[in-house]
DNA sequence: TCCATATTTCCACTATTATGGAAATATTGG
DNA sequence: CCAATATTTCCATAATAGTGGAAATATGGA
């Protein structure tokens, strides 16, 4: 069932801090950053936000690969994209003009 | 701040009768769908849904008006826009490569 | 006014999630 | 091998969210 991971990809993101590692990661790009300077930015001690990082890695929307001492996270773009897919895709049954704003609105934010 | 509202919209559709309850009224389109209806077709006890219901207007994603005996649920496209824009408001900066794909899929998923 | 229908509110109980101290694991350099 | 650094796992406690019975409220019709 799909639902079930867009269920877990919005249920990790319905948090204050995995919303705003998620937002950081997505910023960083794919450079990603360490899971130290995730903690030192957002202020959290390092075994919660490792808890945190767990979630968002489960749900598929972060990725984390040793680098040396350090394991850096990256965000994933193709999860984000595929949980707008699943929140938008019965939005407009014949009723474009339903969808084509929210589209523009999303566009317009993005590029 | 602006992330509070998405937080209460992520939150409010990471539970899966929350999101069956959103989709629903997505579906359904301008005309929404009344309470009981909902309830039948998620088979939830009607108090049950009204917490729920609740939960999804406070955060701004569905709106409720009276209708004789009923109350009229209907999705807030709006809302649904503003939160798919917090979630990809920084993500091309400069790199259009990174959104524009992700876009696309929006694009095609829903027209 | 009285009854049936539709939905909500109140409230207590249960279940899930978040948090961080302490200890464990992994890696690099000396 | 040992020490330092980076991160995770284990675990218990605290906080938050979900659930539905029972009663309350709102509306429309006889």
């Amino acid at each position: 069932m799909e639902s079930k991971l867009a269920l877990s990809q919005l249920s990790a993101l319905a948090q204050e801090n995995r919303l705003a590692v998620f937002r950081l990661l997505v910023k960083a790009g794919p450079d990603g950053l360490p899971a130290g300077e995730i903690a030192v930015a957002l202020d959290v001690p390092p075994n919660t936000l490792s808890a945190q990082l767990n979630i968002l890695s489960n749900a598929g929307l972060i990725e984390g690969a040793r680098q040396g001492r350090s394991i850096i996270y990256t965000a994933n773009y193709d999860a984000i994209s595929g949980l707008i897919v699943f929140l938008m895709e019965d939005c407009c049954q014949g009723r474009a003009e339903i969808c084509t704003p929210i589209m523009a609105a999303a566009q317009s934010a993005c590029c």
